[in-house]
DNA sequence: CGACTTTGACCAGCGC
DNA sequence: GCGCTGGTCAAAGTCG
């Protein structure tokens, strides 16, 4: 299974931007708020724009087209979709827009542990070491005074593609794969092979829009993109380490045809407070990012200062235009 | 021969 | 308690 990747699906589809532009105030101050609940505390006047998140293409457009985030691919929300996420969500708006892509955050697992699982932080990350199953599945038992699993974030990638496996600059080990209910197209699972690195993602193929992959990465890679280090194609375009620590895949880091069409699907686990301080912590040990908390400066400036999350989602050479 | 995929079985959570 | 379902394991197979 090659990838046959960037080839046709239409070389390019017709960009209604105007729509995006609709869409993009109603997501940033609804929305997104919703679904975020970003830090909403005080930084209401700073409604991050979706497109800071995705570090949109708005103020590269003109600039840096790189990508053609902007000319191939627009903006939409998963307003629609409720925590749950997924393929229910995709599956709704998509079709509105011929090019769409799209963030949903999920809390994943409970969506409503926002307030209670805050707790849950620090564990999280050892919760790796716990992660080992000893023995095999049998696992005797699990420690049944912890809570049932802490899951780490998650973060979705709709891409129209013909591949289900998208390239994204890291090695993956199929582990699994499974039918998915109400779906033609099973459900790949995999995980980074990196030792010591428990990144796991899912790749399945929407029913209603064959075109469309959707990818969920759970965890945040400890260690640079191989492909970024070697002499992949990744490495051509960019920077060899892109971020902090965690680092999600970015749409752009993926190596498809400019012309697929990505959609991001945040999944973040808690309050956003958790987030910030969950990312921030891992920025700060990964590679010292910027600590403060971005999302919170909808001007420019704040791209271009604190990329922060979006510098792992984001290829910084769009954001930066080089390393 | 190492890296990765395939695939059936196993396990745990959840709803009934 | 039972059955369904999502997620994972691991042996065997495939590929370069
Ligand atoms: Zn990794």
């Amino acid at each position: 299974m090659e990838r046959k990747d960037c080839l046709k699906m239409g070389d390019s589809f017709p960009s209604s931007s105007s729509s995006l532009l609709d869409y993009y105030p109603v997501m940033s101050n609804s929305t997104l708020t919703g679904l975020f609940d970003f830090c909403g505390e005080g930084e209401k006047n700073g409604s991050l724009g979706f497109m800071e998140l995705l570090n949109m293409p708005q103020d590269f457009s003109s600039s840096s087209s790189v990508f053609d985030f902007d000319a191939s691919q627009s903006v939409e929300p998963f307003m629609t979709s409720k925590p749950q996420v997924q393929e229910s969500s995709e599956v709704l708006n998509a079709p509105a827009t011929p090019n769409y892509s799209s963030i949903s955050s999920e809390s994943s697992g409970g969506q409503n542990d926002i307030e209670h699982s805050t707790k849950d932080e620090d564990d999280e990350e050892e919760e790796e070491e716990e992660h080992q199953k000893t023995n095999k599945h049998l696992k005797p038992k699990k420690t049944s005074g912890q809570k049932k699993k802490e899951r780490e974030p998650r973060f979705a990638f709709m891409t129209k593609s013909e591949v289900d496996h998208l390239e994204d600059g890291f090695r993956w080990r199929k582990y699994g794969q499974k039918a998915v209910k109400n779906s033609p197209f099973p459900r790949s699972y995999y995980r980074c092979t990196t030792a010591s690195c428990n990144v796991k993602k899912r790749v399945e193929r929407s029913s209603n829009d064959p075109s469309t992959v959707v990818t969920t990465y759970e965890g945040q890679h400890t260690h640079p993109s191989p492909g970024m280090l070697r002499s992949g194609p990744a490495a051509t375009t960019l920077p060899p380490y892109s971020g902090g620590g965690g680092s999600f895949p970015a749409p752009g880091q993926m190596l498809l045809s400019p012309h697929d069409q990505t959609h991001f699907d945040f999944s973040i686990p808690l309050s956003c407070g958790y987030n910030m301080g969950y990312y921030t912590n891992v920025m700060n040990s990964g590679a010292g990012a910027p600590q403060h908390l971005r999302f919170r400066n909808p001007n420019s400036s704040a791209l271009l200062t604190d990329y922060g999350l979006l510098q792992d989602i984001v290829p910084s050479s769009i954001i930066k235009k080089e390393e």
